[in-house]
DNA sequence: TGGGGTATTCAAAGCGCTTTGGATAATTTG
DNA sequence: CAAATTATCCAAAGCGCTTTGAATACCCCA
């Protein structure tokens, strides 16, 4: 069913039905409610191609998702933040496109975005502490939000990015008033934005206790279950070893507590932990007393205002264009205070 | 930079251009190098929506993400089979179109992609056992493949599916083969296809052995970490409490193990495990040797082929359009002879 | 009753591409 | 060397919609 054989239908020109349908005022009342009737019971909906031509938008936002191409990686909080963001595309009539593509050719991506023209906007993930995609995407000419943070970055861009310094700083401080003295930081791979802030917060504490960080607690490397569990194995096998580890992500913790476990230890009372908890939809962290103690913040909140901030953005409204989100500490099972041995 | 302003550049008709870029054989070869040539310089590529309004062929392939209303719980395979099913778009010259959308109105989704006409095909997720939108889809004329199959379906449809059925029976019967008699089952929802069939698995091993079923130690649910923790407490907090546990998911699994542990009990010596293990890119289930004894189907491999089978179907192929892929079953740690208390 | 608004409706152009049906120039053939 | 191919190229139509500019119908008030 198109345009034109509704509107033979119904004895109109095409130009009313479109108006009538698009909430223009130069349409009658009576005419409006015969068309949107017609056009229910037909079940027409506008060709979203060619409106797209005619209206020169898209009416879709691209997203790339890069895959590591060592690792064949897919980052776990894409499918959340995505969720969030699709509710708000929805809502708006907006499409969501997905790009998978190999992080070699992930410019290439964006470049093609923009030339095929086929989406609005785009939301940059997972930006690097120098981020290439920013002086690039200024000139592409396409709008577009960061979920993140490029520091060094030189021109302005608009963001959304949780306080990264701030959550691992407060969640130093506590272990640190538990009487922890010796903790240890299991990180993401650190020429990522986020996890560089993270070590910052990670260091101030400590360094405003006047105790000096010791670079062979710190780790940085995908945030896998296995690597958390290989690392806590070895810094567990030595004679200074930690009373607690700040790990980057939830699922780096399990394999954490896996390797406490394994030596027969006890998370919580033998081993100090606190993740960073992205409130994966499959993954809460405990239903009623939290699993893990945690500086949290839900990435599918993320993704919601990050999709709003872009629609806002495309559609000419000036709203703010950086949002920093706080996380909150909250105290689980997995701390208690060093143990004096 | 559009067409036609390319073919003025070049001094040609924009007929020309567009043969020779699309490879026509209309075209000498001569002006056909120097198109091209041009093009990448100006870094022309053809808008995709005019394009797609020529043809009549939109290059995309949509995906709709159900969202758990109850428990807006975005399934965690998503992220990998969208991964594995995004590689295959790519080489392909096809985008991926996601919309998330509540579970209640999902049929709206895919209405609106016919509708709407901007996909060429749909990749249906998570089909349960009677599943209405196969009849729906089938009416609505848009090609699509199934990641699953609905058994009770009457019209034929195409898909791609692990062989849920045979995965089941033989993990049991290795269980079995360990001296275990009382074996839980933890699945996923019943009204899903893939958990009824896991459960005759299941249940078809326990009876060839002469073994009657037990329905208080089969369980369905959300395959969360939380919800396997707390059903394994309740299980070993039986007096018959069985001496080994099967799960669907590796996510609930991880809940399982805590469950376990939290009891001073040791996974594999006290208590097996068999989880099924869809090669979650971020949750590999060990590096060396696998920590629990899984049955194993990377769902990033079924995303290539349920997106390669898709095309082809577009393409007017005749390929099969059924897959059966199998799991293999690979031993870990997770699994020992059962004890004699 | 007639001129100036106002409310409705429509015809036609245009978005950027592909594709049909020629046209023209180059080449071959009898 | 004229006629018939063949190789190249192009003008124009059309995909389904929105939108500009104009037409028509209706109403009001002097």
């Amino acid at each position: 069913m198109t345009l034109k054989e509704l509107s033979d239908l119904l004895g109109l020109s095409p130009t009313t039905v479109s108006r009538a349908l698009n909430g223009y005022p130069e349409v009658s009342e009576a005419t409006r409610k015969k068309v949107a009737a017609a056009a229910r019971a037909h079940g027409y909906a506008p060709n979203t191609r060619a409106r797209a031509l005619a209206t020169g938008r898209a009416m879709a936002i691209g997203h790339v998702i890069p895959i590591s191409a060592k690792h064949e990686m897919v980052n776990p909080i894409f499918a959340d933040f995505t969720a969030g963001a699709g509710e708000v595309y929805s809502r708006n009539g907006y499409d969501m496109l997905m790009s998978v593509v190999s992080d070699d050719d992930e410019e290439q991506a964006y470049r093609s975005f923009a030339t095929k023209r086929n989406v609005d906007g785009l939301i940059i993930h997972a930006p690097s502490l120098n981020d290439g995609r920013i002086p690039f995407l200024n000139d592409l000419g396409l709008p577009y939000v960061v979920h993140g943070r490029s520091s060094n970055a030189t021109a302005p861009y608009a963001w959304v990015d949780v306080n990264n310094t701030r959550a691992f700083q407060r969640a130093t401080e506590l272990l640190l008033d538990l009487g922890h003295r010796r903790i240890a930081l299991l990180n993401g791979l650190e020429h990522m934005d986020f996890a560089a802030r993270r070590r910052a917060g990670y260091e101030a504490a400590l360094v405003s206790r006047g105790i000096t960080p010791d670079s062979s607690l710190m780790f940085s490397g995908e945030m896998t279950e296995a690597q958390g569990h290989d690392l806590t194995r070895s810094l567990l096998a030595r004679p200074d070893r930690p009373t607690a580890i700040l790990v980057s992500s939830i699922i780096m913790a399990i394999g954490v507590r896996r390797g406490i476990e394994e030596l027969g230890l006890t998370l919580g009372r033998d081993v100090s932990l606190i993740t960073y908890d992205d409130d994966l939809s499959y993954f809460r962290n405990g239903s009623d007393i939290p699993v893990y103690t945690a500086t949290r913040s839900s990435v599918r909140e993320a993704g919601r205002r990050a999709a709003q901030m872009l629609i806002d953005i495309i559609n000419g409204k000036d709203s703010p264009t950086e949002l920093l989100l706080e996380a909150e500490l909250t105290l689980g099972m997995s701390t208690g205070p060093a143990r004096r041995d």
